[in-house]
DNA sequence: GAGAGCTGTCATTGG
DNA sequence: ACCCAATGACAGCTC
């Protein structure tokens, strides 16, 4: 099976990334680009149609309904073969998610939406839910899995982890996640339930990620927001100003240039499209869903910035229920990331700390045991020069008739002023 | 295949 | 009441 998918899902890379004939995609992909249509509901459909378009219309109908079987266990979907699977032909889910007809669209957004369960009462249920995507591709039985199930995490710079959250999950406090319709936030298009184990598998395809990060930041994901042009401004400032990026027509791609290292490698992509390509994080689960949603702003902003400049950010867009409901799960969910890195990392620099005290306090120890050795070996031999030099005054000692003084019958006894004195034992007993 | 380690996420708690 | 940080617990993944 896995073999079988290995080699299926080789034969998709080759109809997707196989395109340009100057053998570099990233080129390829740049000058195919074409002007942004406004992608209407579908944020990310139009940013995602060029550069995959060959190999859309190679298998716009069979896409997706041919990379993903419904018959695999859900929970089987997690195996090894994942990587294979999803390293290959997951990432190319968001792309080849949007060129496809409003139809299958409405499809993979049911799909997504259902496959947003809470992770926690049965992860594998929810992904298993992934059965009911409408894709089956040529018969062949293979994992579904959505891209978040691939990937997950609001964070900014680390990998993913199981989707959960707030879309497909209750307890988040995003009610708006279930029941979504096409425009709905995390029916935004993406499957929801990307892995850790996918992401790094999309480290090892990081074409995937790039080709389709690619299409969101220079073909106008945002469509509402930026016009086509700013697909084609390469080399305008990154940054982007709420206010700005709410006039039509700027060239501007607010969501990810902003971001940190990925925005960075973003846009330098074009210029060393190979390294880049190689070097690019993927897309996190919420960073897609932002996208997916036509989050206005970076990521950076939604997890970093204080609570009041947040609020002010919110002000000055109008965003939908779903859009706020996102927005605040990624900063919630970037927030805790972020504390339970720096948790662990003091976890682990406490128990750091406590081992080398405990090695500092056990030589410390040894140490004591030793010197209470020596001062006992001291105090013995004091012991026995003091018997020695008690017995050699007492045999200097006479009485009135000469006769020496039995040291069993006298004992010596020193007075406070310094005078010493020989006393009978009979009145030492008395004396006490 | 089991287990350790890592990571993201959720729930909870206290400031 | 709300926000936030910290942290335990859990689950998925890699090695």
């Amino acid at each position: 099976m896995d073999a079988a998918w290995q080699e299926l899902m080789a034969i998709t890379e080759l109809q997707e990334f196989g395109v340009p004939s100057d053998g570099s995609y990233e080129s390829a992909q740049y000058q195919n680009m074409q002007p942004m249509a406004p992608a209407g509901e579908y944020g990310m459909v139009q940013p995602h149609h060029e550069p995959v378009h060959a190999a859309c219309e190679l298998s716009a109908a069979n896409t997706y309904e041919g990379c993903y079987s419904e018959e695999m266990p859900a929970c089987h979907r997690l195996g090894s073969n994942a990587e294979a699977t999803y390293g290959s032909s997951e990432p190319q889910l968001g792309q080849r998610m949007f060129p496809i007809s409003p139809h299958t669209q409405s499809s993979l957004i049911n799909m997504s939406s259902t496959n947003l369960g809470h992770r926690r009462p049965n992860a594998c249920l929810s992904r298993g839910l992934g059965r009911h995507m409408p894709w089956t591709t040529l018969g062949q039985s293979a994992p579904v899995r959505s891209a978040d199930d691939l990937e997950s995490d609001s964070g900014l710079s680390l990998g993913s982890s199981p989707p959960l959250a707030s879309p497909d999950n209750p307890v988040g406090g995003a009610p708006g996640y279930h029941n979504l319709d096409v425009g709905t936030p995390y029916g935004d298009c993406e499957p929801d339930s990307m892995s850790e184990h996918t992401r790094r598998a999309h480290v090892n395809y990081p074409m995937d990620y790039q080709s389709q990060a690619h299409s969101y930041l220079h073909s106008g994901g945002h469509s509402s927001y930026y016009s086509p042009q700013s697909s084609l401004s390469l080399s305008q400032p990154c940054g982007m100003t709420p206010r700005s990026a709410k006039q039509p027509g700027l060239a501007v791609t607010p969501l990810y240039n902003d971001m940190t290292s990925r925005g960075s490698s973003q846009r330098n992509m074009f210029s060393k499209p190979q390294a880049s390509i190689s070097a690019r994080a993927p897309l996190s689960r919420d960073e897609r869903r932002a996208m997916a949603l036509k989050i206005p702003f970076p990521m950076e902003k939604i997890i970093n910035l204080p609570v009041d400049d947040f609020n002010e950010l919110l002000t000055q867009y109008t965003l939908t229920d779903n859009q706020l409901a996102l927005v605040r799960d990624i900063r919630r969910r970037g927030k805790n990331k972020v504390a339970a890195q720096n948790c662990r990392k003091r976890k682990l620099e406490s128990i750091t700390h406590l081992e080398r005290e405990l090695n500092h306090l056990q030589v410390q120890r040894d140490h004591l045991v030793q010197e209470r050795l020596e001062f006992q070996c001291n105090l013995a031999f004091i012991k026995c020069r003091l018997t020695d030099l008690y017995k050699e005054v007492f045999s200097h000692l006479r009485d009135e008739d000469g006769q020496p003084y039995s040291i069993d019958e006298y004992s010596l006894q020193q007075t406070p002023d310094g005078s010493i004195y020989l006393v009978p034992h009979s009145m030492e007993k008395r004396d006490q």
